[in-house]
RNA sequence: GCCCUGGUGGUGUAGGGGCUAUCAUGCGGGCCUGUCGAGCCCGCGACUCGGGUUCAAAUCCCGGCCAGGGCGCCA
């Protein structure tokens, strides 16, 4: 019967296939990449997650029921092959497989809806349409391995420096954190909404005494922007300290971004190989931007920017030009960050609120927090925001709420950055954007 | 949401008022014992949708939908 694995078990990934195994049996399993049938001998490349094997049929050296399997065989079906790993310099990696017995496990359908092994390429939308053909291609999938990697190091890291994972409602009640839109939700017979970022949540939690804290969550927003960095659902890596200000978490983001960096280079070669990327690990600290001198660079470079504006996007990309990888903008406004943000002691028209770009792109924000209780209503009255509405978040500031600072980073930002991919669509498996909700 | 460009076989494209609609890849069939973007032969398969102009529209015009690029928005 066609289809079940019975007791078939993969002995070998195609990558662990190589010369030690000569004369060994083996049972390889994976998706047909291609077939060449020269008449006397069938060449078939199997593809696994890793990488490919090719398996050789001699027509007349392998059973006529073996042949006649392989000529059933069709693109992108999934097989199971059990054989003798030969030497030859005439394979691909020096070894082949000269089978003894087939199982085909599941027939793919033709045509297929794109071409996996990339004679014809496919635009973005072709392929996102068919994600999971499009993720059995290397250059594909190599990106899903570095941003696992990346977002193993950032959990490992935030564990090695005694943060807490925490996990907070994407159901919220409030639509009055003010900025972005929301997404509405029918929650029983209220309106609800997803959240835009755990940002109240993890800053009760620093009224909890948990101390440190953070969270790898989707956040969602409902912004109709339609550009290669944003989409309407990503993922966000948030921390929130207490007893710190901008400048111990600034270390602790510059730090992590490294351990990041030096862990992909490491670990992920192979991944950045078949991606044509290099990762540069800077030698000190990124270097720290003044908003103010920012905005000189800017008008420098011949874009218009006045002191209290955010960026256009004609000034990210003039700073990013001057700028080469990652650095932080320190210093900005405080008209043009939110409420819970620091205002500067001396100065109050300009905040503790910090960014960390790379290049031309924004990669995280942070800040020291308001933590006084008649600071923050007076800073959200400010905003044109009503207090009331923030009742639940402004009562955890009433019964010891300690000085904190945190951050919140673009997972799928980041991963653009270490894959060196230019359309967030890229780093993430299934996106969300203004059009696309399937798959 | 705005501006620009576009939508032709499964995929990626050429063409651009009337002719069998181009090419590659693919798919189906055939030949071939060392392929590795295999090769050769035969065949299959397409003009985004709606309206308008015209003797005639895939082609020109208007609108919708969708896509690519840019911008805005993004506490």
């Amino acid at each position: 019967m066609q289809g079940l694995l019975k007791e078939w078990r993969r002995t070998h990934y195609s990558k662990n296939v190589n010369s030690d195994l000569k004369e060994k049996e083996i049972i390889i399993m994976g998706w047909i990449h291609e077939i060449r049938d020269l008449g006397g001998i069938i060449f078939v490349l199997v593809r696994d997650r890793d990488g490919m094997i090719q398996v050789t049929a001699p027509t007349k050296e392998v059973d006529d029921e073996i042949v006649k399997q392989i000529r059933n065989f069709r693109k992108e079906s999934v097989v199971a092959i059990k054989g003798t790993v030969q030497e030859s310099g005439k394979a691909p990696n020096g070894v082949e497989i000269i089978p003894s017995e087939i199982q085909i496990l599941n027939l793919a359908n033709q045509p297929l809806p794109m071409d996996p092994t990339e004679k014809v390429k496919a635009e973005i939308d072709t392929r996102l349409d068919s994600r999971f053909l499009d993720l059995r291609k290397q250059n594909v999938s190599s990106i899903f391995k570095i941003k696992s990697q990346m977002l193993r190091t950032v959990r490992d890291f935030f564990y090695n420096n005694e943060f807490v994972e925490i996990n907070t409602p994407k159901l919220v009640a409030s639509a009055t954190e003010g900025g972005t839109e929301l997404f509405p939700i029918t929650y029983f017979e209220r309106e609800a909404f997803l959240g835009q970022s755990p940002q109240l949540y993890k800053q009760i939690m620093m009224s909890s005494g948990m101390d440190r804290v953070f969270e790898i969550a989707q956040i969602f927003r409902a912004e109709e922007h339609d550009t290669l960095r944003h989409l309407n659902e990503v993922v966000s890596i948030d921390m929130e300290a207490s007893f710190m200000d901008d400048i111990d978490v600034i270390k602790i983001l510059n730090n992590m971004i490294q351990q990041v960096l030096i862990d992909i280079k490491t670990n992920c070669s192979e991944a950045l190989e078949i991606l044509e990327h290099e990762i540069e690990i800077p030698e000190c600290n990124f270097p720290i931007v003044r908003y103010d001198d920012a905005v000189d660079i800017v008008n420098s470079k011949g874009v218009e920017m006045e002191w209290g504006e955010d960026l256009s996007r004609a000034g990210e990309k003039a700073l990013g030009d001057t700028m080469d990888g990652f650095y932080f903008l320190t210093e900005w406004p405080s008209e043009i960050k939110p409420f819970y943000v620091m205002p500067n002691k001396e100065d109050p028209t300009k905040s503790h609120a910090f960014d960390l770009m790379y290049k031309d792109l924004e990669i995280s924000s942070g800040a020291t927090r308001v933590h006084q209780y008649d600071l923050l209503v007076e800073k959200i009255a400010e905003k044109g925001l009503n207090p009331d509405a923030f009742k639940s978040y402004l009562k955890a500031f009433e019964y010891g709420m300690p000085p904190h600072a945190g951050w919140g980073v673009g997972a799928d930002r980041l991963t653009m950055v270490l894959t060196g991919t230019n359309n967030i669509r890229e780093t993430v498996l299934f996106p969300r954007d203004r059009r696309r909700l399937t798959p």
